[in-house]
DNA sequence: CATTAAATGTAATAAAATTACAAGATTACC
DNA sequence: GGTAATCTTGTAATTTTATTACATTTAATG
């Protein structure tokens, strides 16, 4: 437990010399971290033994042990936390707060991840014979970039943007492909046909989706991420980017189940990109 | 910064016996922090004054200050270090290890942003007649998310992952105009090529890019992302993400100067999207 | 008001960290 | 290849810091 929020809650136990010292912490701990037990004792009016005393009755060891606590809480302090950005707010802080909550994102989407669940898309993938990408609004760019690494793979890979597409290609696929369909909402009604049509005929299917949607009920398998409602501002912020790095996570799942020759390929499509690119030292 | 991040990356400056202690260290940090100075010293097979110097190369004051660092760097849970995906890596840990590169590259990325660089981009882009995003390969995905926030702001936007369309664009573009260019290495040629068109006809050039790159050199104003290489896979991931995250920012920003008023249009469009959903009770 | 227990402080001690200095290793230069 | 200069490392002394043991004060209770 944070250190910082024992002291306030033991007030009690304490006895009338403790509280001193607890005040003269709590008012400045970051200070307190780097006094010594005398500097402490003295600020407190208090003699150092008690300043001891104090640190023992929150179950440290002794007073060096108490400040290592205290040390940690202040750095617990701010981890990334989902902030709002406020109407007042700056470039400074708006630039911080979403930076923040888009990594306060990833590590919520990180931890409702199913890894059995990846490690059977990853298996699905690798096996099939051709792989689809279809999204729509903000999940098409997530398809268009999982069109862009999966292209790299030398597997026939498909996208589009165009529900008329999306629909054609569905319905000429077979049970040797595998359609992935994302969306954050998982309500988006046309994605959800596509799915139906997708297993008509018997493709395999997979949702990047919110669990237990429209659009996961019709899915042969559902990747599902929960990523804090993107509330801020009326478009879709941090969902995408978890949809995108569960992207890089299937890319990198393939690729180490394709095995070392196969990544060998890959360096070689990397160096077939530099001659369109302007050398290093120019 | 993280001490431990800097224990790692300080390998070069250190002698021979520091050496010695950072690897201790490293092996079992938490343990270090309960250490006394005598302890860790025979751990390292080195005399006490040896692991002084080396707490205060790495710029602490000595040794219970460098604990002090060192408890905090360990508070922050297991911090968001960039750790690379090995041959042997099951799905359990490269997911991990992915998204927690992504994390950690966010960091890097958000610290080396600009803010007086941003903010003037914002300010360009409020007062653009129209905007172009252009970007191509995996940097293409990222105008495509782009295009797809600043279409719902209602002003003239443009996105083109075809060179050819690119080109034609901005040959017609004229001094009220805005084109962002994305790439994370700078040295596509096409694109470089591209920003000296639009310039060419006075358009603003804004580039999403690495600094001192070429494209960065023919650009009005340069927003540069350092971003950790992406050395894994042969393929962008992080560098991807960051410059996601810099559009969100740039959105924001957008809408921010705006107004409100500007924000209930917002919600306008997004309640439009509702008919082409199913409810969310059903 | 006396007795006891708890709280606090003083002074001694122990532990830990730092400094000063010297010996050893390494590098650079002739 | 040898020598001076510099850097690295260790030993021992010193200082700082924390802890312990014990004495004194304070408060509480019958």
């Amino acid at each position: 437990m944070n250190i910082l929020e024992k002291i306030t809650q033991s007030q009690a136990v304490f006895s009338k010399s403790e509280r001193k010292v607890a005040e003269v912490i709590l008012a400045d701990p970051q200070t307190a971290i780097h006094s010594s037990i005398a500097t402490l004792a003295k600020q407190s009016n208090v003699s150092e033994p008690t300043v001891n005393r104090f640190c023992r009755r929150l179950d440290t060891k002794g007073f060096p042990d108490f400040k290592l606590h205290l040390a940690q809480s202040l750095a617990n302090g701010t981890p990334y936390v989902n902030r709002h950005v406020e109407e007042s707010d700056g470039p400074q802080e708006y630039t911080k707060k979403i930076f923040e909550s888009t990594m306060a994102s990833l590590e919520v989407a990180r931890q409702s991840l199913d890894i059995n669940i990846i490690n059977r898309v990853v298996d699905l993938l690798t096996q099939a014979q051709k792989i689809s990408f279809f999204g729509l609004g903000a999940s098409a760019s997530v398809a268009h970039d999982a069109l862009n690494k999966f292209f790299r793979f030398n597997v026939p890979v498909i996208y589009f943007d165009d529900i008329l597409m999306q629909r054609m290609s569905c319905m000429n696929s077979c049970e040797e492909d595998v359609v992935v369909l994302i969306s954050h909402t998982g309500r988006t009604k046309s994605l959800v046909e596509i799915a139906q049509i997708a297993r008509g005929n018997d493709a395999t299917v997979i949702g990047i989706t919110s669990k237990d949607s429209p659009l996961a009920k019709e899915c042969s398998l559902v990747i599902s991420l929960d990523v804090p409602e993107d509330t801020d501002m009326y478009m879709p912020m941090a969902s995408r980017i978890a949809q995108l790095t569960l992207i890089d996570v299937l890319a990198t799942g393939f690729t180490l189940r394709r095995g070392t020759k196969f990544r060998e390929n890959l360096k070689r499509v990397k160096d077939t990109l530099r001659e369109s690119r302007y050398d290093r030292k120019s």
